[in-house]
DNA sequence: CATATGACGATAT
DNA sequence: AATATCGCCATAT
């Protein structure tokens, strides 16, 4: 079967996945999009958020990209997502960046220094 | 139906 | 390491 596993219910995936991101923990776009079914669906990811994030009441702060950055601009929920991170113990190094080692959801690499 | 856009990601330079 | 460009895919117009 070459059929494509077309998972019309990648939103409520991704909600749902959002919703069960542990507080104190940050998961990026690409990692909800591959569990819901689309590894490249990461933009879709950041869209259904914007879409849905008020309406939902999803914990959208926690989601961040790759790079455990807020890809959010500034005076348009940067300082905002920032804020309600830290608020839930997450720190913020130099460069503005999160660390996924410690903080990124199903990435808990422990480094136990 | 075609074009544009976007809270991304990976790769190339 | 930082910037530029392309690719992906759903929603909007």
């Amino acid at each position: 079967m070459t059929q494509k596993p077309i998972e019309q219910n990648f939103q409520e995936k991704v909600i749902r996945l959002i919703r069960n991101i542990p507080s104190g923990m940050v998961a990026t776009y690409g990692q909800i999009a591959k569990c819901a079914g689309n590894p490249r669906g990461a933009r879709q990811v950041s869209y259904i958020l914007h879409a849905l994030s008020g309406k939902e009441k999803l914990p959208w702060h926690r989601v961040i990209n790759s790079k455990g950055g807020i890809s959010l601009k500034p005076r348009h929920g940067y300082e905002l997502q920032k804020q309600l991170l830290e608020d839930e113990g997450i720190v913020f190094d130099d460069d503005d960046r999160v660390d996924l080692k410690r903080f990124g959801w199903l990435n808990q690499g422990r480094l136990d220094k």
